[in-house]
RNA sequence: GGCGAGGUAGCUCAGGUGGUUAGAGCGCAUGAUUCAUAAUCAUGAGGUCGGGAGUUCAAGUCUCCCUCUCGCUACCA
């Protein structure tokens, strides 16, 4: 638990996908943590290097750079430098940020690749998938598209029914369509290695069950669920163009998979960053630590260790805290509906508050459940929080000392009892604060820290030095002189939460110190220092400001919102089609739920000529209860399928709102059972 | 359906190994104060700890059942 028989510390932080920009979403959850974390460690004079980078490899990237009508590598190149600057603005101080399309990652990924197939690690399966013989080459599921066995859209993924949300597998696809030629694609034989991760499964119990007991639950639950369900091989080799070619011989047209290099890049980055990178990623005496997402635990804490230890000289991950999902105002971040705050359109909209944005996503961070960040909190936060009491304290004691002083810190003449308890309470402070931090509760350190800002006031308010002026100028001596030293120590406690304000703050203060160490020091301004040119810290944020940002993105929202959510047109068909299909109208005279099944029921539909069992999944719009005696349009002539040894003769017609709600197709009640509808 | 994570004051969240009147911040009310960006400080009101049953001298904290939210997974128009 305690990290102290580590020498040092080798801190990563997811590498963000580079086919889009940053948004508030992943600074809360991976990078704001990562970097108060790594600030703290610095400045505790820890050994310690951050690593970062750019993950650009994957299928999604060349499916942007082929709608754009460019080539991957420009397509990472926008984005990397895109989010290496939004990095850099925030104050996220990566000792490197790499990428995964440099010589040395590929190297490195190669590497460990061919030591692993060396080793005889992986297994070799053939299977049949989908290839184009135009292009001459295999399709990755995304670039087929196809009817949806189950809803029927005509444009649905080989992974995934954008209408329907089901995931699917290629061969599910009815008359699959090539994206890259057009032509129909045919099944052919591929060879590819897959990492068995069943094999390795003993070892992962007892490593993540019994000896990191002490995970976060959200990390801990999550594997414990992977691994009671079972793990599978993994395919780490694709038919691709754009990667890390594998690096054996037989493999044309094949690349490493992108979840098996990314990672690894973490191990290149740095390489990269310096020659001694050995002692970070061998030495047993370093403290790895990676900074996730929830959507990243399976390969951080199951398959990236996994390989690290099937090649033998790494060291393992000691810990990894990985965050939930922040939501924006009530509602899932999601790219495709512009629902989200990027980083950069925040610094344009508010230039130089980035440790507003920091503060406030580290004060609400999803640790340990997803959380929900509105601009109503951020106001009230950035209101209430660092100007009322951190830049407010600040600023009457400056003030204060101006007015009384000339700026120059005043000596202390006598230290009452009350003095002495304020100036120990500051180291009490800060080990708080580094307990916190040790154990990544990052939330809970931030707000201890600004309990030193509380402190402080509340000293204002009880020694009343606009009072005691008038009356014993020496005694304000004192006071003024432990307000500016609780201010200077403000600077070094907040300083990896704050850094911006905090540089401000030590040109308010003309102080350099920037060691850990020196907190509790109770002169860290000495008698005679001149203060520097002040101003405000932070400033209000008003609420156009707020309502400004609610309008663009209720603008966002009705913009790509509903219509866009709207099946495209289908194409045209003849009358002849159309009467090809039996649709009858009918009435329910059964209906029960299939058991241990979430969304079937089970029903038997009156259709005149006869009663017909049909299956259908509508148990989470409808009571089975509910049914009988509904009337319900019929496609009478579909052929049965056989649903959880159910047959099913036919299919009952259901409308399906952009939002998945179902709603049936009701025959008016003249309707009689059986009557044709044409 | 299976697995996992959650459901604690109006809001956001803390609550090692069960033990006196369940905590914090914000919001709210009242009072104090004016050095300060009408900021600050003090006091107070507010909780059947999702519901039920059980173990125990004693449960927010352990066991079981139920319920709601989220994630993964299965099944599926």
């Amino acid at each position: 638990m305690t990290p102290k028989h580590f020498k040092r510390y080798l801190v990563t932080s997811a590498l963000p996908y580079a086919n889009g920009p940053l948004h508030l979403g992943h600074l809360a959850g991976v990078y704001v943590p990562s970097d108060i974390y790594v600030r703290y460690l610095r400045q505790r004079g820890r050994e310690v290097i951050s690593i970062c980078g750019s993950d650009e490899h994957g299928v999604p990237i060349t499916l942007k750079a082929r709608n754009e009508g460019i080539s991957p590598q420009e397509v990472v190149n926008r984005y990397h430098e895109l989010n290496k600057k939004a990095f850099r603005d925030f104050g996220i101080s990566f000792d490197i940020y790499s990428r995964t399309s440099n010589r040395i990652h590929y190297e490195t990924a190669s590497e460990i690749f061919k030591t692993l197939y060396d080793k005889d690690v992986f297994v070799e399966k053939t299977s049949e998938q989908y290839y184009d013989e135009e292009a001459a080459t295999f399709l990755a599921d995304r670039y087929i598209t196809g009817t949806c066995p189950h809803c029927g859209n005509p444009g649905a993924y080989g992974d995934q029914c954008e209408q329907c949300g089901t995931s699917l597998s290629p061969t599910d696809l009815i008359n699959p369509v090539s994206t890259i030629s057009g032509s129909q694609p045919v099944l052919k034989e591929t060879r590819h290695w897959y990492l068995p991760l069943d094999r390795y499964e003993p070892w992962l119990r007892q490593w993540i069950l019994e000896q990191h007991r002490e995970w976060k639950p959200n990390v801990y639950g999550q594997c414990k669920s992977w691994l009671d369900q079972g793990l599978q091989p993994r395919a780490v080799s694709r038919d691709l163009d754009w990667g890390i070619p594998v690096p054996v011989e037989n493999s044309e047209g094949k690349v490493l998979y992108v979840w098996f290099d990314a990672p690894i890049g973490y191990i290149s980055a740095t390489k990269e960053l310096t020659p001694d990178w050995e002692k970070y990623w061998k030495d047993k005496e370093t403290r790895l630590v990676h900074f996730i997402g929830k959507d990243n635990i399976v390969f951080h804490c199951i398959i990236f260790p996994t390989i690290l230890k099937a090649e033998g000289s790494y060291i393992l991950p000691d810990n990894v805290p990985a965050n939930e999902f922040l939501n924006l105002e009530n509602d899932k971040i999601s790219t495709s509906r512009n629902w989200a705050v990027w980083l950069h359109e925040y610094l344009e909209d508010f230039p130089g508050k980035q440790d507003v944005l920091r503060y406030v996503l580290c004060a609400n961070a999803p640790e340990n459940k997803d959380n929900d960040f509105t601009w109503k909190d951020f106001q009230s936060r950035n209101n209430n929080e660092l100007v009322a009491i951190l830049g407010n304290f600040v600023n009457r004691t400056i003030v204060l000392t101006h007015k009384y002083f000339d700026g120059i810190v005043p000596e202390i003449t006598a230290l009452t009892g009350q003095d002495k308890a304020v100036l120990e309470e500051i180291s009490t402070i800060a080990s708080g604060v580094e307990q916190s931090l040790e154990l990544f509760r990052f939330r809970e350190a931030v707000q201890k820290a600004m309990d030193l800002a509380r402190l402080g006031n509340k000293y204002l308010a009880e020694t009343e030095p606009w009072k005691v002026i008038k009356t014993d100028a020496e005694r304000v001596r004192t006071i003024l002189n432990i307000s500016l030293q609780i201010t200077a120590n403000l600077t070094l406690l907040l300083d990896p939460f704050l850094p911006f304000s905090m540089e401000k703050l030590r040109g308010f203060i003309q102080f350099e110190g920037r060691s850990w160490e020196l907190i509790g020091t109770p002169d860290l301004l000495k008698a005679g220092h001149m203060l520097g040119k002040a101003s405000l810290l932070f400033e209000k944020i008003e609420d156009e400001q707020i309502q400004a940002q609610l309008d663009k993105l209720m603008k966002n929202r009705t913009e790509n919102g509903e219509t866009e959510q709207l099946p495209a047109p289908k194409e045209e068909i003849t009358f002849d089609d159309f009467t090809r299909m039996d649709l009858r109208s009918g009435t329910i005279l059964e209906a029960e739920k299939v058991p241990k099944t979430k969304k079937l029921i089970k029903m038997v539909v009156d259709l005149g000529f006869e009663q017909r069992t049909i299956v259908s999944g509508i148990a989470e719009y409808y009571e089975a209860e509910t049914l009988p005696g509904k009337k319900v349009t019929v496609l009478a002539n579909l052929t049965p399928r056989t649903i959880r040894g159910i047959e099913s003769k036919g299919m009952i017609l259901l409308s399906e709102n952009p939002e998945g709600t179902l709603h049936f197709v009701e025959p008016s009640a003249e309707a009689k059972n059986g009557a044709a509808i044409n």
